[in-house]
DNA sequence: TATTTGTTGACCGATTCGGTCGATGGTTGT
DNA sequence: ACAACCATCGACCGAATCGGTCAACAAATA
């Protein structure tokens, strides 16, 4: 483990992204370290050598992804916007900042709430409740609604908006580095023109 | 083959069933015939009784799969609505017919789409760009867009139901038989929001 | 040069892979 | 009643792959 971590840092996030990458494609059991090894361009041996064994392994990208989640992303808990899509924009950019350098962070983190192998079920248990609590207050906490025109329904915005937020998350892996700014200007058009037609006038 | 057609028609859905599940969710490669056998509470010895092999069976979903997107889905084709979100809901409603009977129809395509195992590459070809076809042609012909209001723009529209669409198809497969219709409804909730909001009034 | 450190490919036993086959037990025709 | 048939299964096959180890080589340090 102490050799992982006292690697050169960029080094470091290629072995975790082709880790959180061949994990979140395939869950715990199907993963293999040698595909690992592989995507990451070292040899197998050198997986073992850093990390001891697989499970290990896996439990070190757990928690390294609750850590990524505990920091950056919650440190601007306390200022968040009260407006609703003023805070979809903030909160997308924080996450593209994120997956700028991880890419499959997201798809590991899916994988990983979904993941039912005994082999690590008993350790999940902790992380799983604490992401979900995560999650919900995270997106809805003193939200000011009112700037929505009254006969729009909020159930139905936001339900939309999971899905939206979902299936744009969805293809970032997809996307080149130099072309993910543009996609997520493309997601804040999307954002801005919801924005202009589903308020009241006066808020514009 | 013949082994397999032969069946009575519910347990054929519920092995192509199975198969769909695990072939999507694992890849070609990672998928284990022991792993479908289980989940349609067959033995192994079954599927290759009633397939022959594991390419022979994956083929036979691929085939299957391009025969449902001939067959129901472009049934339609002709008498589309030419209102845009009128024609978002036929096209999803009948989409959900589908996967109501076969829930993870969606997964295994996407996952074929993506699919690179050497051992199948040269038979997916074929299907492949008769799928790309399928879905570009489908989307837009003869689409109506006049009713829009005039600064709306539509690229940004047009991205924002692409996303929409495959955050809510993703999600099907969490849904129960019974809620499937509600879940259905929600959708189509959203679609009437955004058309109220997006059209002239003129047009409401 | 001597010594440590990083890295690898060959290798281990165990498991799982796709696929086969003989045994079993139920169904059908006679 | 028997025989012919056929669906079904568990045991089994050789080959591949699994997680993990280790001796040996290469590079850097001293």
């Amino acid at each position: 483990m102490e050799n992982f971590l006292s690697l050169p840092e960029d080094k470091q996030r290629t072995i975790r992204n082709s880790a959180l990458k061949v994990f979140g494609e395939n869950g715990y059991k199907k993963a293999s370290v040698k595909d690992i090894a592989d995507e990451a361009d070292i040899s197998k041996s050198m997986v073992f050598h850093y990390f001891g064994t697989k499970k290990d392994l896996y439990l070190y990208l757990v928690d390294y992804c609750s850590k990524v989640l505990t920091g950056p992303l919650t440190s601007i808990q306390k200022d968040l916007p009260r407006d609703y899509f003023e805070r979809m924009k903030v909160a997308t950019e924080k996450q593209m900042g994120v997956l700028k350098d991880e890419p499959f962070f997201l798809k590991f983190l899916t994988s990983m709430l979904s993941e039912s192998d005994p082999e690590i079920s008993e350790e999940l248990q902790t992380y799983r409740n604490y992401a979900a609590t995560f999650q919900s207050s995270y997106a809805l906490d003193d939200m000011d609604f009112s700037k929505f025109k009254e006969d729009v329904d909020l159930k139905v915005v936001l339900r939309m908006m999971v899905w939206m937020a979902e299936g744009f998350s969805r293809n970032v892996s997809l996307e080149s580095e130099e072309d993910l700014d543009k996609y997520i200007d493309q997601f804040n058009e999307a954002v801005e023109l919801l924005r202009f037609n589903l308020y009241k006038e006066e808020y514009l």
